[in-house]
DNA sequence: ACGTCATCGAACCGGTCGTTTCGATGTGGA
DNA sequence: TCCACATCGAAACGACCGGTTCGATGACGT
């Protein structure tokens, strides 16, 4: 993968290798925690291969945030689906999956959320508010399956318990938020769910 | 409060007019989206000046962070306190509280979990911790004297709700959010308290 | 009245960063 | 064989940023 010299192996493969390679880094060191520079020479390209592929270092965050995004949905929908048709099943088990997400060393938050905080405009809340969205849809498609009065709210409320926990695990070190937050969302499932309140 | 030219009117005063502005505007535009140079026309004041006060931009940015943190943390308790002795009206009133504050136009999430997650480590994931940890006491006691079962637990969970509710008031513009989060919030604090589960 | 002190405004410095460019090198297809 | 292309390595760039310094200005306490 490093490419010794002239290569045109196949210019998709190396942009999927950049992209591999920078998603990693910019996660561990944050967006502005790692220049151009250092970021190509540990990715093992050069400048002028990263411009072509990405355009400016913008770029190249906006396709790692995407990539990200794509990866996390498609990680927890089918975590959820792995367990079975019950709905509360579904549910812990996206909650399991956070949690192994949450004792990973490299564990340091969203990196789409994290991103999103950082600027107050630009793409990375483009891409943070559809990531929200495509996480609310799964949460949103539990609540509904599993009979809640108002699976909207109640599934926007369960994506208060994924992000505060992932917020908590971050920034308050709980390594055990995950649990924690598994709890609170099956007891508003079983609520809503029963027909209470 | 300008100071036109010479003077020492108070260098306390001075202090704390340079904090306030600054406070002001770096979460208006992101602690790295405003450089000194402009932080300090703005403010109305002159690098010597700050740097004599703060040292350096990143002692500028904790003494932001930690007055902030204690106004967050006063502003929530006092909030709570005036709702009377119930702890589910306790509760209420802080979502309430919160509801005003994504309401504002100028509101961009929490300034100190959002500066925590800039930077992987350094002073602000201290204070991010040590805000974190107020908070929980403030949740924890509610969930307390409300007979939890485990007080801790919901403390947690209840601080979940208020920081997911931030992040998607913030990043996926639900103006509705603490709304949704305190019905949530109420019906955990029902199911402890009542002995359920 | 005088000296200390806080402040201003502006210039300056060193470093870093994103970006561009160039010559050289090697691969693959026509 | 030859040409187009992808890549490397290195240099250079312009901009910006955090931080320092300096002379001038004026307020306050003695």
């Amino acid at each position: 993968m490093p490419v010794p010299k002239g290569a045109s192996l196949d210019p998709v493969q190396t942009r999927a290798t950049i992209l591999r390679a920078a998603t990693g880094l910019l996660y561990e060191r944050g967006l502005d925690g790692i220049g151009v520079a250092e970021l190509c020479a540990t990715v093992g390209a050069s400048k002028e291969t990263l411009y072509r592929h990405f355009g400016s270092k913008d770029g190249l965050v906006e396709a790692v945030l995407e990539a990200r995004s794509d990866h996390v949905v498609r990680w927890l929908r089918e975590a959820a689906e792995a367990a079975g048709d019950d709905p509360a099943a579904q549910l812990a088990a996206v909650f399991d999956a956070l949690a192994g997400w949450y004792a990973e060393p490299a564990f340091r938050g969203c990196a789409i959320v994290n991103a999103s905080a950082q600027w107050h405009d630009g793409v990375p809340r483009t891409v943070a508010a559809r990531h929200l969205d495509r996480h609310l849809d799964l949460l949103t498609g539990i609540a509904r399956r599993a009979g809640a009065r108002q699976p909207e709210v109640l599934g926007r409320q369960l994506l208060m318990l994924v992000e505060g926990a992932t917020v908590l695990a971050d920034h308050h070190g709980e390594r055990d938020a995950a649990a924690t937050a598994k709890q609170a969302a099956l007891a508003l499932l079983r609520g809503q769910g029963e027909g209470a309140f």
